[in-house]
DNA sequence: TTATATACGACAATTTTTGTCGTATTTATA
DNA sequence: TATAAATACGACAAAAATTGTCGTATATAA
């Protein structure tokens, strides 16, 4: 339980390797691939959701490739798990509501309560805290 | 990402069901899993666990059953999750070094500083806090 | 002695995660 | 303007992890 997902390994990778260098240089997805030993595609992948997702940019074409577009600290641990994997809930049910238990349901405080401390936890820490050196 | 397991879930109604009725009272897999209907197999290894890390009682034989065995406050959520699923870390080369990429990965402390963050929260978190009214 | 309970390993089914492939689009540059 | 290199993205395949089931052994109350 608790695991990260390659998802998230990747991006983290990723953002590290904008954080290390000229803001404005552009990196290509084949690149970083083979710097860090990790499968293009599926970085690839990740990348776009990055971009698509404001946290790089993208400049398509030959000699294209991506940069930081904001500054890592404004953004918050919970958003970036959630555009990474969606909501982050412990267990669905904190956000789908397509439980058949909901009456009945004993753990439903208990969860709330590991949910809610992760969470805060999340949001009172940046992207920045977590990639910086 | 971080989501709880059924063995956890179920753990989580059991341990609330025992805290909420008389300490000594004996309730077996059977009737928890009727109760709450919960696949009654799946919840046997669940108790057996439990049992076996001394958290809960087990009584054989026939009106046979379990109980608590121990005061919820004196144990760590950290704990908890740990006899539940194993060693608790975000991504696996927290414990194990079988890494093919131990050098050259930049992204061993970010882990780490997750990685202690979330071990900081649950171990200052008893299973009582969790499972209480 | 029998019925009911825990104990536990092996296996099966299911779901989730991870990775790949094909195709479209953009654009620098020869 | 043709080409090559890059992003974009959906569909599918493979692998791994989770969840659930079954069979068998052991203990014990009645």
């Amino acid at each position: 339980m608790l695991k990260i997902s390659r998802k998230v390994e990747y991006a983290l990778i990723a953002l590290r390797h904008f954080q290390s260098q000229d803001r404005d240089k552009l990196t290509s997805a084949k690149e970083l691939a083979n710097t860090y030993g990790v499968p293009q595609e599926l970085l690839a992948k990740v990348l776009q959701r990055l971009a698509r997702n404001e946290i790089i940019h993208a400049v398509k074409g030959p000699s294209g490739g991506y940069r930081l577009s904001i500054d890592p600290e404004t953004i918050k641990m919970t958003e970036f798990f959630e555009i990474m994997e969606g909501p982050m809930g412990i267990m669905d049910c904190y956000f789908d509501s397509g439980c058949n238990q909901m009456d009945g349901c004993t753990i439903r405080r208990p969860i709330n309560r590991i949910n809610d401390s992760i969470r805060d936890m999340f949001n009172n820490m940046t992207l920045a805290e977590v990639t910086h050196s």
